[in-house]
RNA sequence: GGCCCCGUGGUGUAGCGGUCUAACAUGCCACCCUGUCACGGUGGAGAUCAGGGGUUCAAAUCCCCUCGGGGUCGCCA
């Protein structure tokens, strides 16, 4: 090694100690006479002397010395004269005498602050993601990431999981998310896909009777990238045989809470983790990720709006919809401007328009409410009795803003949903030291697309449908309810997972739901379906994302800042700049030929 | 593909029709300084105000288009 300490281990212990440090330099403070230098290494700073009384050559040396030279000092581990020593710095109590220093490398001025914690355009920082991850709050999101993943890995091997590798070079299946392809060499016009996750994979490991199985995995999605969205992320890929719901859930429970208190102490959680089915969450809250760090729960006031003389509630009922509101605490004295923001903001969820109720200026009882309080357009159209009926189904008070949507229920539902996370996040209502984890249950097996008038897989094709509902698989599709499960950590979904199918019988019947021909079906997952006739255990998993774990409790805004080279929301790497085009023997070797863009 | 927001020295911001020959902080360069720790002091260099077009006597500022970035809807089993 070059050095025989790190810069952040130091401290009064090693007075009188000849130490040799290597790092970077974090700041220069040059008095002429005498120079500091603040060194930094992966572990921390300490605070280098030159004195020109001890090393004329070193003092020297040092005046060369700028921000991010790389360099190594040998010297003596002194207290620092009284009155002199930084609090702030761990090894703030001593400084180091140099006696002897090199300049290993030296470094062209950084294009943005590494000891300054500031604000940078994040296409330059994703370009020099080398020296962004310098960076004090770069560094302890990867430390944080490497202690989660650690804690998994130790969890999990603690009750008897084996951590298994599955292959990137995989095949394409039909279902889900566009896949990554991979042009095969050695058989030309064929291509392998990057795994979307491990599955199949991790369903034929219990085939193998591994029972009990983990991997951290990454996992590749050819869609449009969100705050929360990459087109490579990792999962905490789990299954296991011979469960049920309830062994998977109070698993991730046990994994969860023991991780925030390891992790993050400082961190609240609801224990035990609410479950929530998934009517349930839609109903009150619009959502199958609801935030539960506050209430503002959602009420029906569709039977209410079909009595109004207001004709656009009468219409919308008419038509089959709905009516739902929230009650925005103190928001009644909102202006116009404001009112409109709202009426724009769930708009863009496709929403008609937002209805407003302010109830009175003052604060107070609602039974104190009377006709003339109210600001409403929709007022003149709608009795007190009405009013206060909608007001106690929110709980509303005088000063109070009723947030009202009306028409189509899934519109209404995701419109004043997000109405309601937008409220929450402006009302300031989540208390910051909360981790809300909750399980939502129950969600119905499959959905119905209007796009290709498709029944498709709310999960994936190899969820098991609910015992009770097997018999309404053909009958009813649309209700049957799923053996599948969602973990959501305030308002984001951060696991999901099933009981899968594990009879070749049942899978087929499955498939055949969602449209395949026998032919398509034993062509495309007939591995799968040969596989459980091999005495296939019952079995279930659960997927957590550990990109989204690790920004929660890092309290980031995007999985970009937990990542150590994420790409950009256009899935370019602004370091290594790919994609890149292909060199026309790659091209060639692999049998391919660009199209022509029309 | 739709919608919203953003683009001014290396970095972060101010300026929002004329006083801009573009300001401030920090960084950078030079010199001074022996106890600083976001050291201090003096001086200096550094910006075709993302690009193009238009309106105007006059544009960083208003309008249009393009490009780039972020957020989001669609999409993400």
């Amino acid at each position: 090694m070059l050095k025989t300490h790190s810069c952040g281990e130091l401290n009064k212990e090693h007075v009188g100690r000849e130490v040799t440090l290597a790092g970077w330099v974090d700041r220069r403070r040059d008095h002429g006479g005498l120079t500091f230098i603040d060194l930094r290494d992966s572990n921390g700073v300490a605070q280098v002397v030159f004195n020109p009384a001890i090393s004329k050559s070193c003092h020297q040396i040092a005046s060369e010395m700028r921000n991010e030279y790389v360099v190594s000092v040998s010297g003596e581990v002194t207290l620092r004269p009284p009155g002199t020593e930084n609090l702030k710095l761990p090894s703030g109590e001593i400084e180091v005498i140099a006696q002897q220093t090199t300049i290993l490398n030296p470094s062209k001025t950084p294009p943005f602050y590494i000891n300054e914690e500031v604000e940078v355009d994040e296409n330059l920082r994703l370009k020099y993601r080398y020296l962004d991850l310098r960076r004090k709050r770069m560094l302890n999101n990867l430390i944080l990431r490497d202690k989660v993943v650690t804690f998994f890995r130790n969890f999990l091997h603690e009750r008897g999981f084996i951590e298994v590798e599955t292959p990137i070079l995989i095949k394409s299946t039909p279902e889900g998310a566009r896949d990554y392809l991979v042009p095969s060499r050695l058989y030309p016009g064929n291509f392998y896909a990057l795994p979307q996750s491990p599955q199949i994979l991790k369903q034929l490991l219990m085939v193998a009777g591994i029972e009990k199985y983990f991997q951290i995995a990454k996992c590749f999605r050819d869609e449009d990238s969100r705050a929360d969205r990459q087109p490579e992320h990792t999962q905490l890929d789990i299954e296991m045989s011979f469960v049920d719901e309830n062994d998977i859930l109070s698993l991730a429970e046990e994994l969860f809470s023991q991780l925030i208190e390891k992790v993050t102490p400082g961190k609240r959680i609801l224990k035990p983790f609410p479950r929530i089915n998934y009517r349930e969450a839609m109903e009150k809250y619009g959502s199958d990720k609801p935030d539960l760090r506050f209430g503002m729960e959602m009420r029906d006031f569709t039977d209410i709006a079909a009595r109004t003389d207001f004709s656009v509630f009468k219409k919308i009922v008419a038509d089959g919809g709905r009516v739902k509101g929230i009650c925005a605490p103190g928001c009644s004295g909102y202006t116009r401007t404001q009112l409109e923001e709202l009426n724009q903001f769930v708009k863009g969820y496709g929403a008609g328009g937002l209805l407003t109720f302010a109830l009175g200026s003052d604060s107070g009882n609602s039974k104190d409410l009377t006709l003339d309080m109210v600001k409403s357009v929709a007022s003149k159209y709608m009795t007190l009795e009405q009013i206060e009926e909608m007001a106690r189904r929110v709980e509303a008070n005088l000063g109070d803003l009723l947030l009202v949507v009306a028409g189509k229920p899934k519109i209404v539902d995701k419109a004043l949903g997000e109405l309601r996370r937008e409220m929450g996040s402006r009302l300031k209502m989540a208390d910051p030291d909360l981790l809300a984890f909750v399980f939502i249950t129950n969600f119905p097996l499959f959905a119905w697309d209007e796009d290709t008038k498709r029944w498709e897989p709310e999960h994936h094709p190899f969820t098991s449908p609910a015992p009770e509902d097997i018999n309404k698989l053909e009958s009813d599709p649309g209700k049957v309810r799923a053996r599948m499960y969602d973990i959501v950590c305030n308002g984001m979904e951060l696991a999901s997972g099933s009981i899968r199918i594990h009879t070749p019988e049942l899978q087929r019947r499955i498939f055949r739901l969602l449209g395949y021909t026998d032919e398509d079906i034993m062509l495309k997952f007939g591995t799968m379906i040969e596989a459980f006739e091999y005495g296939a255990p019952p079995h279930g998993g659960i997927a957590p994302g550990v990109d989204r774990i690790v920004m929660i409790l890092a309290g980031e805004q995007t999985i970009r800042e937990v990542m150590a080279f994420p790409k950009n929301q256009g899935a370019i790497d602004m370091m290594l700049e790919a994609p890149s085009p292909a060199r026309e023997e790659q091209l060639k070797e692999l049998h391919l030929s660009l199209r022509e863009e029309s």
